[in-house]
DNA sequence: TAGATTGTTAATCGATTAACAATC
DNA sequence: TAGATTGTTAATCGATTAACAATC
């Protein structure tokens, strides 16, 4: 059904989360059918986009129907490989950490947390829900036990780079990194940045360039 | 000295806090000047990017010479408006908006919190640092008598636009939205999204994709 | 069947890269 | 001055939009 994922661009890749959320909203109201251009409406994007967009993956649609929203939506979590589960970890376990481990959403759409680590032994042994603190020197052991996917940095800049040696180490299969750097790892280990600072100096910059 | 904003692209804007972080490194490293060729070693934008980049705001280089690496710092803390402050508020003091308030390295920045506020009384007059959590029935009054620049919205999806409407009501000029849906605000508001899941869904799709 | 809408090719637009004259 | 490196124009590349034949 799907293409050569390797010509997949990083533009289209990042559209189908909104997809996937945009579809839900629809069948969460019912709607079981919705044409490009109708869905152009609610999510902003062209209708020629939206056909581009997902003939990069299979001719979902039907013409003269549109698409079926309920087997798009199952289509579209497919390929964001959603239809799995995944086990996580969080290092660093301070405010960061322990919102992002508290985040139930995250475990819904399979993304479940095993444990976090952290440097201080004060945090060590503690439990953010039913997820425990390990200290950080256990962590290469604890992802080839536990076969962990994930693992979350949420530790302060200058700690970020070694801990994120431990975890290739470990055999780690992605970071989703919130250290305000970029990470230097090996090609086959996939790292997804969320650097807050970054996006709160766009909005700066949105707020001092718009009218004046 | 800067040329029209309006024609800036958001590609060039989103490169901008990357260059400011990597000036900063240097600096750090003392570093006092750098060619075009040797930043895109450090920071992995080719060199050609990185004079067309910096030339949309000024000749800020030097024939022969390079760019010295202060003087650039600074000038991009000033298009990216970091030599001024602002004044912000966190909206939904779950653990999400705890951890953004606690942050003290947006506070360095300039951004600095001036108050909370969350629907539920329970936390209502709580303190997370010196920053006191408001009722969020008093938001509106709250942003007009402090001048407030920023709303960080960390409520849940279903809060977000209805509290987005009270802080425009407000006379808010952006928000840092954290809610997974995409706000509904007029053209002079300026919205910066961090949608979690969307990133986290990229990872997904990445770690999937990627060997196999 | 007639109308609607897709899947897909072609055209356009915008962003990145290359090249080089200007100049420190 | 000679060498280095910018600022900027031109060429290329990639992504978006438009158009339309295929077909449900």
């Amino acid at each position: 059904m799907e293409k050569d994922s390797a010509k997949i661009s990083m533009a289209v890749i990042r559209r189908l989360p909104k997809y996937h959320r945009y579809l839900k909203d629809l069948l969460d109201r019912n709607i079981t059918r919705i044409s490009s251009k109708e869905l152009s409406k609610v999510i902003g994007f062209t209708a020629s986009q939206i056909r581009q967009d997902l003939n990069n993956f299979g001719g979902f649609g039907q013409q003269g129907y549109g698409y079926n929203v309920d087997a798009l939506y199952d289509e579209i979590g497919k390929i964001l490989g959603l239809d799995k589960t995944y086990s996580t970890i969080v290092i660093g376990a301070g405010n960061l950490g322990q919102a992002i481990a508290n985040y139930t959403n995250f475990e819904k759409s399979g993304f479940v947390p095993k444990a976090m680590f952290d440097m201080n032994p004060k945090l060590v042994g503690l439990k953010i829900r039913d997820i425990e603190i390990h200290d950080i020197d256990t962590v290469e052991k604890f992802i080839q036990e536990h076969n962990i996917d994930i693992g979350i940095i949420c530790t302060p800049g200058p700690q970020a780079q070694s801990v994120a040696d431990r975890l290739i180490k470990g055999r780690i299969k992605g970071i989703w990194n919130f250290a305000p750097i970029d990470l230097t790892v090996p090609d086959e280990i996939v790292v997804e940045n969320v650097h807050l600072s970054e996006s709160l100096f766009t909005l700066s910059f949105l707020l001092r360039h718009n009218q004046l």
